[in-house]
DNA sequence: ACACCTTTAAATGTCTGACAAATGATTTCT
DNA sequence: AGAAATCATTTGTCAGACATTTAAAGGTGT
């Protein structure tokens, strides 16, 4: 028998208040990956309320990545194993909401991406594999072309900063680091890259590659630094041209 | 009138592709904050399905936070601006159950949580408020007293990291960090901390205090590093009690 | 006995229609 | 003009039904 609360109070929406009561249950243990909950039917029984009711309660905790369903005779609501996958989706949408919605600006965004980017060199230059390094040096390769827009050299350089933080062999910090630096892209995306700058930026990248690949995690340090403050340079035009006042609430 | 992509395809279940429509209208700006969606029943007009589809595509972004709703007349589900508070809560959420679904080892949780927080220390001695510092030292002083429980020496360790986080005055790096912080708890709180490790502890912490309070971000970075290297010794001791073998899939 | 097809049962997915409850707007009455 | 009653709109909830999917049980022929 699945014990689980199921005592409802009149204020709040009763879907929910179901929602929470099985989160609740999945977070303590109570009900253990891959397990199945009762049907719906049971659920309506068990929480004196309509299927619909249920079912609402079941969607929301499916966009969360909490359960997952299935059809047919077997089939049923099934606790979910969370991926790192599903993990990354719901970081990078929260994230770049985050950013949309000005509830941060691109100065704050910007210096918490290096900061995390910066604590992965020192990993990642100790346990990189060829094929992180491999891939940095093909972006960089890419980011050299003329005639890049600047979508795809945006989209490039999230690339060469993926397989560095990748690079660090930690999937905790992969997974953080994704949501920092996809979802700054958009923002990414309405600075110009002047071919000076391109060229500026490429060198940086060449710099954090080669000391990547030497295992001086020193070098590497100092090379995001400079890029830090150099993306930060670029972001001040674009933010006195596009930024909005602050929001009024 | 509100742009939306409206077919269908019929694989899929349809709350899901709806409440994937209306999501990208709102990550990419159609859809502004505060701005009201049509109803329901005019949403399932529009994509011709019935009010209890909509109403399960509408809980499913309504759990994600992205949108709330409002009864009565002039109600309806407005864009939510995501605040900080909502965004701690999923990423809590979400990181406690990467750990505790044994997706991510105690070792690769705690290696990320301690990079991450060598991230923000530099940022936090420079900046920090007096108010930091109080904070950081009243939980040194609750940590020495005798008869502590682990699971309040576990909390006031939390929020002393936590005081460390936040004075980088950084939301962005407070709220990467709230996950990884907060999610190792549940893993802390199996460990058995003896006199002589507490002890240990509160010296780092001070030595962290004292190098923050004085603004010499190496000698907090050093300590950090001796307080990674001595909790994963810790850890190593509870997870060859503790942890299962790998799981399978 | 084995392989193949059919049936069946259980579960989720969807629809229809209805009523309850909340809440701002409107109207009416004083 | 102001207060009270009414109304209209919208979400919240319920009941019941049918469609669809899926695996397992059962039957059939060789």
């Amino acid at each position: 028998m699945i014990s689980m609360k199921t005592e409802l109070e009149t204020s709040r929406e009763l879907s929910g208040q179901i929602a929470d009561a099985i989160r609740d249950a999945i977070v303590d243990g109570s009900l253990l990956v891959d397990q199945r909950l009762p049907s719906e039917a049971e659920l309506s029984d068990k929480f004196n309320v309509s299927r619909p009711t249920v079912r609402e309660a079941l969607k929301r905790l499916a966009a969360q990545n909490l359960i997952r369903t299935q059809r047919g005779a077997t089939g049923g609501a099934f606790v979910n194993r969370l991926s790192f996958e599903q993990a990354y989706g719901q970081q990078i949408t929260t994230s770049t909401l985050l950013l949309s919605m000005n509830t941060v600006s691109f100065d704050v965004a910007c210096e918490a991406r290096y900061a995390m980017e910066r604590a992965c060199a020192p990993l990642s230059a100790a346990r990189r594999t060829p094929d992180h390094l491999a891939t940095m040096r093909a972006e960089i390769h890419r980011q050299s072309q003329p005639g890049l827009t600047d979508e795809a050299f945006c989209a490039s350089d999230v690339a060469f900063h993926r397989a560095l933080v990748d690079g660090a062999g930690n999937p905790v910090l992969s997974y953080q680091l994704a949501g920092a630096v996809e979802a700054m892209q958009p923002l990414m995306n309405m600075i110009t890259f002047t071919a000076r700058s391109r060229e500026q930026i490429v060198t940086l990248h060449t710099r954090i590659a080669d000391a990547i690949e030497n295992g001086q995690s020193a070098d590497a340090d100092a090379a995001l630094i400079e890029l830090t403050n150099y993306t930060l340079d670029l972001g001040k035009n674009v933010m006195s041209r596009h930024q909005k006042p602050a929001p009024s609430q």
